[in-house]
DNA sequence: AAAATAGTCCACAAAGTTGGTGGGATAATC
DNA sequence: GATTATCCCACCAACTTTGTGGACTATTTT
């Protein structure tokens, strides 16, 4: 399950999205929006300055804003950014890859089913991007 | 991810597939030849017990065993039992299902976006048995 | 230059979850 | 009744999650 750190995440980016290209938007504006506790929120989109899908400003005017067209961020890069893993098993994460203890991969069914899983699920992560998030028009 | 506890579990119900139809087998054989922590193991044996996917019997010549045939019990169910809710949020679940604070579901693009990632992940894990854990021989 | 605005950074803490252990009770067999 | 093996409960250490508080820095306005 997603943590309420990255459910909060995406509803920051899912404002944010609405606002695009209308300059910065204050933190505190997303928080009273978005129902997000501020100083939690805070965190969370400075983290996703850091790894550079939002920009920010200082001072009077200033907030946070998307780096690039929502279009162009995909779901998948933010669940991993904010939530880690999207695959079930360490063994068959692309980005986050770790040995099991004691499984041979080439003999583990377990293995070939969670790869099929992750595929799968990365089909839409993949090819969803923050557009997404916003009902249609 | 799936806990450790969950993949202790999948160890453990490989093996039991494995020895399916030749009788009861010990915590203690488990345990040793699949690296699974005995005590912990046993808390887990017990709660598949429970759930109606193992059968066991005390004393000599004892131990655990498949209820029905590997082929019968699904992936989807083990992961359920073991791990908790297969959808990344709570609003998207079928067994686990909470309604989300302040997210109306008609109007939440994340929602589909969850319910699609839900359903490719069930497309496998409800077609994938316990017979599938091993490997082919 | 001072005041106001708004993000940055660090440290901490309560609550919950995970992973695991210890010890005794219960049931079946020899 | 001794042995075997599951059942059950209670507890625990470590880690993660979900926050909060307070000071600092950069920018703009007066």
């Amino acid at each position: 399950m997603l943590s309420k750190k990255s459910q909060y995440a995406f509803k920051a980016l899912a404002y944010l999205t609405e606002k695009f290209n209308q300059g910065p938007v204050l933190i505190s504006e997303i928080s009273s929006k978005k129902k997000v506790p501020l100083k939690f929120l805070e965190n969370i989109l400075l983290e996703l300055k850091k790894a550079g899908i939002l920009e920010s400003k200082k001072g009077k005017g200033g907030g946070y804003y998307l780096r690039k067209d929502p279009a162009q961020i995909k779901v998948a890069t933010i669940v991993r950014l904010v939530n880690g893993p999207i695959a079930m098993l360490p063994c068959v994460s692309l980005y986050f890859y770790k040995r099991c203890d004691n499984c041979d991969e080439t003999s583990c069914g377990l293995h070939d089913i969670m790869i099929q899983v992750r595929d799968a699920s990365l089909g839409v992560l993949e090819n969803k991007t923050l557009a997404d998030l916003l009902p249609m028009k």
